[in-house]
DNA sequence: TTTAGGG
DNA sequence: CCCTAAA
């Protein structure tokens, strides 16, 4: 499992090293970096060494942090690390937020075995305010304000992980669980958790604990404090750079597992600090879910994993698996002329009780057996991003690129048969060719990246893949991702400026960081808001009732996008499909005239 | 390529 | 969201 994260969270020095660094090293850095936390978003090629992020996933990122809207309460002694994440109104602040996130690093890394993945980035504060969009302090994911520099020193993921590669283990001060007795160890996980564990693995408990303590980004962590003397971490020098440390460990299963219980813990810290602030919508809700949820099931989910591994990660394993066994090979095909498949083994593979659906093609007479597992490129120009995952990733690189090459050469107007199919995705680096691969890609490496994130993300959030059977046998990829408000916000704003209609410009002006939103995008949810807007107004609020599917839309926002509806001349979408426009009632300044 | 609409 | 016809 090559695209394992990790976060670097060891001791302060180091940190404000890489700071250092990242400063240095980037040009195209602004000055708007005032107190920034930073990050490097860094992934690990398929050789093991570590490539920067791209654009795309840096903006993912960003996106992250804007995404979560409303939420400013302060914690006193974190504003100093605070996260601010603005959702600026006004669209000229976009292109600045990116170049912050622009930096990037180099990074050595030994990754003879554990895979780690260093993230980083800037969140550099922007001068601007959106009240609603403050969002400082809160996303405990992205944005975690621990201002626990001793943290750092004595909890680092290295100590949590007994395999502990030798870059980390120098570590001062560390925390040394190995002399505790399992009794306790119970007790201090007592005392982190706040409940009891059967476990009786001691490196277990002590991982457990370390995570515990490390990985929690939230204020909570730096007046953390074990009682009985065996762990005492207090910092609140409030000065620190928040560091998400979490801990992930080369096997695949080990993975998944850790960052799912990462994320329990996550959440179970999070109960304990009443200071965490409303936790609210968290990217995707998911963390809110999962937090709920984890919370209930916090037993199970600590004692072993008790959730499902997500969709995603089966897929991924599955192509591993199929890969082994398969041994596979680039399958790209042309338009016209279908490449030859070297896709052999048609086994369908199965994972945790899940089939993974595979499918038969028929290309120019040969059965061409693919999992499905298509990335829709949202822009169909995109290349899709050729992904190999072998044991043995020496050569892995190469072949990547040949594999590409190939593919782009044998061109990518296929609209239908030009996909690449079941290829183990993995960054290959043609950031402009791949932006938007690279862009979903990020979510998906979200999965292992962001313990918090993994569990969740897939079941509860608004990054759903569904694959649809198509006429023809395909399959195609439907990729769909909830609008948040800040995202309709900028929408709205953006026809204001620009006026219905104009949504390349406002793409390209408003949107310009959100590389999975097109304009076609921005056409249709303008379109289902003028819906909400208009059905919100008239109708005998009997609606209520219905579960909000979506995302609730503020009242003012549709009526402002009422207004801007009657600027630009719009109305009803005419035909209101199902929902019978009662109205008539409609109030008297609406002016276009309904019948009916 | 971008828009507008239908599905 | 996706797909297409039009522009």
């Amino acid at each position: 499992m090559e695209t394992v994260v990790e976060v670097e969270g060891s001791d302060e020095e180091k940190f404000k090293d890489s700071l250092i660094n990242n400063f240095i090293c980037n040009t195209s850095l602004p000055k708007q970096v005032e107190d920034p936390v930073v990050y490097k978003l860094v992934r690990v090629e398929g050789d093991g060494r570590l490539v920067p992020a791209t654009d795309d996933e840096i903006i993912e990122v960003t996106d992250l942090l804007k995404d979560e809207t409303i939420n400013v309460d302060i914690v006193p002694n974190s504003e100093r690390n605070m996260c601010i994440s603005i959702e600026e109104s006004s669209n000229e602040a976009a292109p600045l937020e990116n170049q912050g996130f622009l930096q990037r690093q180099q990074d050595k890394a030994d990754t003879g075995k554990l895979n780690v993945m260093v993230q980083e980035s800037t969140f550099p504060l922007v001068g601007d305010s959106d009240a609603i969009n403050i969002n400082r302090d809160s996303d405990p994911g992205e944005c975690s304000n621990s201002p626990s520099p001793k943290m750092g020193n004595a909890l680092s993921p290295t100590t949590v992980c007994g395999n502990s590669k030798p870059d980390f283990s120098k570590l001062k001060g560390e925390i040394c669980l190995d002399n505790l007795s399992i009794r306790e160890l119970h007790e201090t996980f007592k005392a982190t958790f706040g409940r009891d564990t059967s476990v009786k693995d001691k490196s277990w408990l002590k991982r457990r604990i370390m995570m515990g303590l490390t990985n929690s980004c939230d204020v909570s962590m730096s007046n953390f404090t074990i009682k009985d003397g065996k762990v005492l971490v207090t910092g609140n020098e409030g000065n620190s750079k928040e560091v998400y440390a979490h801990a992930i460990f080369s096997d695949p299963l080990n993975v998944f597992d850790e960052t799912k219980e990462s994320s329990a813990i996550y959440s179970t810290s999070h109960q304990e600090d009443s200071q965490v602030v409303s936790l609210k919508r968290l990217r995707s809700h998911d963390l809110v879910d999962s937090y709920r949820s984890d919370s209930l099931n916090q037993e199970e989910l600590t004692a072993k994993r008790v959730r499902k591994p997500t969709r995603r990660y089966i897929e991924e394993l599955s192509e591993v698996e199929s890969q082994g066994r398969g041994r596979l090979t680039s399958s790209c095909q042309g338009s016209g002329q279908p490449s030859p498949q070297l896709y052999t083994t048609a086994k369908a593979v199965h994972s945790d009780s899940r089939t993974f659906v595979t499918r038969l093609d028929s290309l120019a007479g040969i059965k061409v057996p693919c999992v499905s597992r298509l990335r829709r490129s949202r822009p169909r120009k995109d290349v899709m991003s050729l992904m190999f995952h072998h044991s043995s990733m020496g050569a892995v690189t190469g072949i990547v690129k040949k594999a590409l090459h190939s593919y782009q050469s044998v061109g990518e107007s296929g609209s239908n048969y030009g996909r690449i199919m079941s290829i183990h995705k993995q960054h290959v680096e043609e950031p402009e060719k791949l932006r938007h691969c690279e862009a979903t890609d990020k979510i998906e490496h979200d999965q292992y990246m962001n313990g918090r994130d993994s569990g969740s993300s897939e079941d509860v959030c608004n990054d759903k893949v569904v694959t649809v059977p198509t006429a023809m046998g395909r399959i195609r990829r439907k990729h769909h991702r909830a609008w948040t408000l800040s995202e309709v916000m900028k929408l709205v704003d953006g026809v204001s400026r620009y006026g219905a209609g104009r949504w390349s410009e406002i793409k390209r002006l408003a949107f310009a960081s959100y590389s999975y939103r097109t304009s076609v995008d921005l056409k249709d949810k303008w379109r289902n808001l003028l819906k909400a807007a208009n059905f919100a107004s008239a109708p005998t609020d009997v609606m209520n009732s219905r579960k909000h599917a979506t995302t609730p839309i503020p009242a003012p926002i549709l009526s402002r996008v009422r207004e801007l509806a009657e600027i630009n001349g719009q109305s009803l979408p005419s035909n209101l499909s199902s929902v019978k426009v009662g109205l008539n009632g409609r109030s008297a300044n609406r002016s276009a005239p309904r019948y009916l």
